[in-house]
DNA sequence: CAGCATGCTAAACGATTGTTCAGCCTGCTT
DNA sequence: AAGCAGGCTGAACAATCGTTTAGCATGCTG
């Protein structure tokens, strides 16, 4: 039945995934070719429809591959456990690459994976503040967005971050540390020491409204 | 020597290139074909190509444009004023788009205006060091670069945020207002209460060190 | 007025695209 | 041994791609 004619441990099926994967994430789907794909995987053009249909339902399968990777084996589970979550997006790169153009070109999988974030992030949060460890704030629901967005954000700038830290290769682990630990900081100690910017965002919100 | 052929008041060039920055932004450059942008701007393919002398050289024109809508009139300014520049950012939906999708696709004018950002942020945050209104920090370079990747996080999530906020339509003041105040909210008063985060994040970097 | 550059179009070019088709090979089943 | 299902390929399909060419119209310049 199963017929692995490739020196690879992968089906064939899943090496042809995996070359997807990578040429979205690197290319962007519409600058990548099923011909492009078949190279990579060193299979026939024909081979690749022959899988996934067409070449919309190559990309899906990209998307539900790159979902239940996020979700985790069970399909119960709403998400991974954090700690496999980041490991994921640390080590793999055509992961990375590929959620992060999935998350600018609005596809529903990846929408989807946003909402569970930002869902497990407030109650997440919304703990923490019980415990007293997460500072309380008014409007719950937009910092627990806005968090999930900025833990997301070194996955669709990291070479820019590596390149501004003086790093060749955005992602040896030096550069992911320092990101982590200058974020850390930021969210614990505050960047403003005092009120100044919110009153100031403020009073400019009130001239805007009066005017 | 003009021939205002058009109603509109722009030059037929910057139609096409108006035309084509929407286009690029919302799908792609490589979603987008020539024949598409020349539909959208009411000419036939051809005179793109005229005007631009190929699909390419259309693309780096529009990071030209952006880029310079970015750096301000003058081409001795290094960046527009902040206040013009989150205006800009705010009001025209294309270019937030175009400039989300240069930042992933890595381009060279994208790279140009994040470096710049940085420059402009660190100094900025340095001055405030002095002034007492900016907390220190022991790695300055990396709360800049970090600084910069979360005020432009919202430019690429924008959707998810819109939406994860209840609102329909991603570009209605109100979602960006809301995230701006939450952002600064997080930015001046932190939001892990005391040091546990940071703490735990250096002791799981001890062991994965020994490890 | 002629001459010429410029804005612009219609038509067509070859290349590449996603997709289809006919058929080969292999291994399992009966 | 016969037959069949499935992995897989090479060749070809029509469509679309970016680009080229020839030519029309306009308006400036001599």
């Amino acid at each position: 039945m199963l017929n692995m004619r490739s020196s690879s441990d992968l089906t064939t099926r899943a090496r042809i995934r995996n070359a997807a994967l990578e040429l979205f994430g690197i290319h962007g789907a519409g600058q990548v070719s099923i011909r492009a794909i078949a190279d990579a995987a060193g299979v026939s053009p024909a081979l690749v429809v022959h899988h996934f249909e067409s070449k919309e339902g190559l990309r899906r399968a990209c998307d539900a591959y790159v979902t239940g990777l996020i979700r985790g084996e069970e399909d119960d589970d709403p998400l991974q456990y954090p700690a496999e979550l980041a490991a994921l997006l640390r080590d793999s790169v055509p992961v990375r690459r590929y959620l992060a153009r999935a998350f600018l070109d609005g596809s529903a999988d990846a929408a989807a994976i946003f909402d569970g974030f930002v869902e497990v992030t407030q109650t997440w949060l919304e703990e923490g503040r019980h415990d007293g460890t997460v500072r309380p704030t008014d409007d719950p629901r937009a910092r627990a967005a806005l968090y999930v967005a900025w833990q997301l954000a070194p996955l669709v700038f990291d070479t820019h971050l590596a390149r501004v830290l003086g790093l060749n290769d955005p992602y040896e682990p030096d550069s992911t540390l320092r990101i982590m630990r200058a974020g850390l900081h930021m969210l614990t100690h505050g960047v403003f020491a005092d009120g100044h910017a919110l009153a100031a965002w403020t009073t400019a919100q009130a001239e805007e409204d009066s005017a």
